[in-house]
DNA sequence: CTCCAGTTCAAACGACCGCTTGAACTATGC
DNA sequence: GCATAGTTCAAGCGGTCGTTTGAACTGGAG
């Protein structure tokens, strides 16, 4: 009635973080985007700007949720003093796993999107994505430190490396080249799966 | 004096994986390697046939001797005996990051190129890579279910994968994000802290 | 010298790229 | 009803893409 159940400013968005997500920035063109979201190419300069300024967007709305609930529940964690590595390492994970892929087809739509264009071949495209999810990145870099104080700086940002890329590996799907072989788990599992890999790492690999 | 230092076949075959590396697939354009390689554009479909050839010879000539000494340190652990799940860790992540980081500049563009082309947005691309490296992939797998039976088929699988994952994201450099952060560490330590951290999470960390 | 296979070359092919234009449509306020 | 701002549209811009073509060059064999 009031809206026609979906903008064509919303419809590019989801059918970008769909194909960006599917085929990488370089591999997906504004033509198959507005040709699959039912819009004309000069909307997408219209309502974004450039093909970046709809990835920069695409990004913002997607990672806007996961980082608002990193952030709600580091805040809870430090409110009631100092946390352990493996909560630290849970609130990392599960708001990319959990909050995304259950939210049925579009999460993992999400989940894909972000996870790609974490580790995008481009580094300008990295960027973009770093930018949207660093100072968020900090406070848990300084919480993990001070959860963990026998290992070194170094040691500490090898370790929240790690926990990134495999988040993002995870997130992306990349590892179903061979169906069947963890792609049909449920996603809770996956990210208690994950959570106890990271914590391991955490408690007993990192290197002075 | 018999040959010119290196034939435009080989020299294609160097830009390739450096550029490859640093732009990926669909960022590299044909034109942009040819230049380099101070070569024509035809030359690529005249010694190749395509540019997904030109990958294709590219990755085949990268992974050839990670493979061939992982197949080495493979055969010699498990003449052996019974190996460790540490010793597996080791024979299957220095091939990759040792090797290949201690040769220096060229080393470290071929690392580069295979951790880039390991999770290239297209699946058909990554397939291309899975081709190269799944023979010996398997034979890893069984070892280390076999030197950890305690956990299930599917926790190894989840483990192995996590695994490649890792030591495609230190091959490929993706986290020079902020310089200074671990890049200028020596390959050697790198190398250690990743043997340390995996061998931890598969000891402590794979769920049954 | 002639021949010929192997290689390199400039030039161009059609297709697609991101982006822009200017007109047409739509809906709201007066 | 009419102006106006917001949006959509077909069409086309210059440029780059991967690939192809046919001629020119190369060096060794007969």
């Amino acid at each position: 009635m009031e809206t026609p159940v979906e903008s064509t400013r919303e419809r590019l968005l989801n059918v970008a973080e769909q194909r960006f997500g599917e085929g990488g920035y370089e591999g997906t063109s504004l033509r198959a985007i507005t040709v699959a979201a039912a819009a004309n190419i000069a909307a997408v300069n219209y309502h974004f700007g450039s093909k970046e300024a709809l990835l920069r967007a695409a990004v913002a709305r997607a990672m806007a949720p996961v980082n608002t609930e990193r952030r709600r529940r580091l805040d809870q964690l430090e409110a009631r003093g100092a946390p352990t590595p493996e909560q630290l390492i849970r609130a990392f994970i599960e708001p990319g796993l959990d909050l995304v892929l259950r939210r049925g087809e579009r999460g993992a739509v999400v989940a894909r999107f972000i996870g790609r264009i974490a580790f995008d071949p481009s580094q300008r495209i990295r960027e973009l994505y770093a930018a949207e999810s660093d100072p968020i990145e900090s406070r848990y870099l300084a919480a993990l430190q001070a959860a963990i104080p026998h290992a070194s700086p170094e040691a500490v940002s090898f370790g929240y490396v790690n926990m990134l890329g495999l988040l993002a590996l995870h997130q992306s799907q990349a590892l179903s080249r061979a169906p069947g072989v963890g792609s049909t788990e449920d996603p809770g599992k996956l990210a208690e799966n994950l959570v106890a890999f990271l914590v391991a790492a955490f408690d007993h690999g990192l290197r002075p």
